[in-house]
DNA sequence: CAACAATGCTAAAACGATTTAGCAAACAGA
DNA sequence: TCTGTTTGCTAAATCGTTTTAGCATTGTTG
C-alpha cells in the first residue's frame, strides 16, 4: 500500500482548506454552501488520489467506533460459529464490525473478555453468559451498557436476551417420545444452574407429570467440561438399571458424546432406546438411525440479538426477552416401528 | 459505564501536566526522570479513578491499530472456525485483535472484504483465497502489505502461506487404500484451479501411476457450491459403470455429502467401496463404518499463519511457504477385512 | 564561584478528521 | 450609499494520546 492520503493532501492539491474537503467528502457540500465547481474538483481529486478516510481519526472525533463484541463460549462450536456468521453478516450491513471471543464456559475468562472488549471501545455486547456469571451480567445491566444475552438468560435480571423457548423445546421432545409409545424416558443434562438448561429440564418434567409418569422421571446431570466419562456412567445406569426406553440429550455435545457411548455399549437405536437430541448436525443425520432433534431458529436468534443491540446503541432504550420457537425434526431414532 | 476518564483529568487532580501522566502510565517514568513520589501519586490516582486508556487515541497517535484481518470462505465451516479460534487466541496473546469475514468462495466478495478490512485499518491479513483470486493476491504481494495465505496458495506468487502438504496427503490416502488391496480407486474433487486441490489430485495420480494402475485413475470434479447433485451423479457412474472399489473424497464437504449419497444408493462401506475423507468430524466417527481420513494439523496451520504475519508486520521481511505434515487416521471405512 | 550537568517537570506539536465561529466579497433592498 | 443578507470559504478548536524541545532549579566540579 502506498502511503496514506489524508484530507490535508487533497486540500493542498486543490488549493482549499482541509475543512472544506471534509465537508464535501461527507456529502455536506450543500449544507455548508460549498461552490459546485470546487466541490466537484475536490471529489475528483479524492478519487484520483485514492483517498480512504482514516477510521481511527473519525472514531476519535466522533466517539463512535462502530465496533460490537460477540462473546461466546467457543467459536469453534458449530452452533456458535453459525451464530457468528449471521451476526457478522448483519453487522456488516449495519456498518458495524464484530469482535469475537471465546470464554470456554469460564467465569474469569468471561470477566476478562468483557473488560478487554470494553477497553477496545465496543459500543455494545452480545454475550453468551456462562454459569455463575449473574453478578457480572447484573453489573452490565446496571451500567446501562448496551448488552444482549444470547442463548442463555437470567429470569431476574432485566437485560435483553434472544433465546430458544427452552421449556417448549423439551416439552416437544418429551411429547413426541410419549406419542411414539415410549414411557420410561430420561434426560441427560448439564450440571449447571443456567436457566436455559433448567427450563429444558422443567419442560420435560412437567410433561412427564402430566402424562402421569412421575415415577419415570430421571434427570442425569454431567459435568459441562470433559463430560464423556460422566455420560458413560449415567447411560449405563439408565439403560441397565432403570431400563429406560427413551433418552433426551439436552445439548448437541451431550447427544454426540452420548452416541459414542451408546455405540461402545452396543445399545441399538431405536430398538433398545429411542433418542432425541438438540441442534442438528451431519453426525445426527448420517448416524445409522438418523437422530430426531430439536432445531433451533439459529438465524432468528442471531438476527434478533444484533437488531436489539443496535437499537439499544441508538438509545432506543427498551428491554425484550425473546423466547423463539423450536422445531422438532423427526427421524428414525425415535420411531416406534422404524 | 461512567463517563470516561482521560489523562487530562488525572493530570488536573494530581496537579501535573498530561505529558507527565502519559509518561508515568506508560512505564517511562525512569526514562523521563519523573520523581518517584509524583509517579506514585499519578499511578494511584489513575487506579482510583479507574482510568482506561483510549485505544482509539493511542492508535491515531501511533499509527498502529493492533488489528488483523482473517478472511475465510465461511466462518461457520468447522475447519475455519477451528482455525479462527486458534488465530484468535494467539492474536490475543500477542495483543492483536482479529476481524473475521466470510467470502462464500466468491471473488467479488473477497475483493470487497479485503478493501473493507484495509479501510478498517488492519495491519495484516490472513487470507483463504478463493478460486480466481490470483490477481488480487498478486496485487497484495506487490503492495507489500503483510499478508499470509492460509489453506491455499499460488505457486507463482511470492507470498507467505501456511498450508497442508496436500500432495503428500493424497499420496498417503492412496497408498493406504492400495496397501489394503484396493485397486480401482477413484477421486472426487472440486472443479477448481485452486492449487491445494490440484496438488491433491497429483498426489493421487502419481501414486496410482507408480502402482501401475494408470488405467484405474478416475477423477470426478464437482461444483464447489451446491455439489450434492453432481456428487450423486459422479458416484453412480463410478460405482455402477466403473466398478470402483475405493473412493477418496478430497474435502470434508465432499465426503459428508458423498456419504449421504452412498447411503441413498444403498452402497455399503467398506463392503462395496472403501472410503477415505479429508478432515475429521463427528459425522465420520459416528458413521456405521467410521471413516478413515486425512487429519490436518489445524493448530499448526493457524499458529504458523499468525506468527508469520506478525513477523511481517514487524518488518522482519521474509516469505515462507509452509507445507505441513498430514496424518492418516485409519478407521473401519478402508479396512479390507473389518 | 563560574561553568556545566543533572534533575524534574511543562508547553506545544502532532496524529486525521469534524465542526463552530467568523471573515470577506458580492449582492439586495431602501 | 448605507445597511443587511447571502455566498463561499478559512482558521482554530477539539477528540485523547505521545513525544520533542526546552525551562527552571539544584548539584557538581575545577
Amino acid at each position: 500500500m502506498e502511503k496514506k492520503i489524508s484530507i490535508k493532501d487533497i486540500a493542498k492539491i486543490v488549493g482549499v482548506s482541509p475543512s472544506l474537503v471534509s465537508m464535501v467528502l461527507n456529502g455536506k457540500a450543500k449544507q455548508y454552501r460549498i461552490g459546485e465547481e470546487v466541490a466537484k474538483r475536490v471529489k475528483e481529486t479524492a478519487e484520483e488520489m485514492h483517498y480512504v478516510p482514516n477510521m481511527v481519526a473519525k472514531s476519535l472525533r466522533s466517539g463512535k467506533t462502530q465496533l460490537i463484541g460477540l462473546i461466546v463460549t467457543d467459536i469453534s462450536n458449530p452452533f456458535y460459529s453459525a451464530i457468528a456468521r449471521i451476526v457478522e453478516d448483519r453487522a456488516s450491513e449495519l456498518n458495524y464490525t464484530v469482535l469475537i471471543s471465546s470464554t470456554d464456559e469460564n467465569l474469569k475468562n468471561t470477566e476478562r473478555l468483557v473488560e478487554v472488549l470494553l477497553n477496545k471501545g465496543v459500543e455494545g455486547l452480545i454475550l453468551v453468559p456462562c454459569d455463575g456469571s449473574k453478578k457480572l451480567v447484573r453489573k452490565l445491566q446496571e451500567s446501562h451498557f448496551p448488552t444482549v444475552l444470547l442463548d442463555r438468560y437470567f429470569p431476574d435480571v432485566e437485560l435483553s436476551s434472544s433465546c430458544l423457548d427452552n421449556y417448549r423445546a423439551a416439552e416437544m421432545a418429551t411429547e413426541h417420545l410419549l406419542s411414539q409409545g415410549y414411557r420410561n424416558i430420561s434426560l441427560v443434562a448439564y450440571n449447571t444452574k443456567m436457566q436455559n438448561i433448567l427450563d429444558r429440564i422443567s419442560g420435560y418434567e412437567d410433561r412427564m407429570k402430566i402424562a402421569g409418569l412421575s415415577a419415570y422421571i430421571h434427570v442425569r446431570k454431567v459435568n459441562i467440561l470433559n463430560s464423556k466419562p460422566d455420560i458413560r456412567k449415567a447411560l449405563e445406569e439408565l439403560i441397565h438399571k432403570e431400563q429406560i426406553d427413551g433418552l433426551i440429550f439436552l445439548t448437541n455435545m451431550l447427544a454426540t458424546n452420548g452416541l459414542y457411548c451408546l455405540n461402545e455399549m452396543d445399545v441399538k437405536i431405536p430398538r433398545d432406546v429411542a433418542v432425541v437430541g438438540f441442534n442438528g448436525s451431519d453426525a445426527f443425520d448420517l448416524f445409522y438411525a438418523p437422530i430426531t432433534y430439536i432445531k433451533q431458529p439459529v438465524e432468528q436468534i442471531a438476527k434478533e440479538a444484533i437488531d436489539i443491540l443496535i437499537k439499544q446503541i441508538n438509545k432506543i432504550n427498551y428491554t425484550t426477552k425473546l423466547f423463539l420457537e423450536p422445531e422438532l425434526i423427526i427421524q428414525q431414532s425415535s420411531r416406534r416401528n422404524p
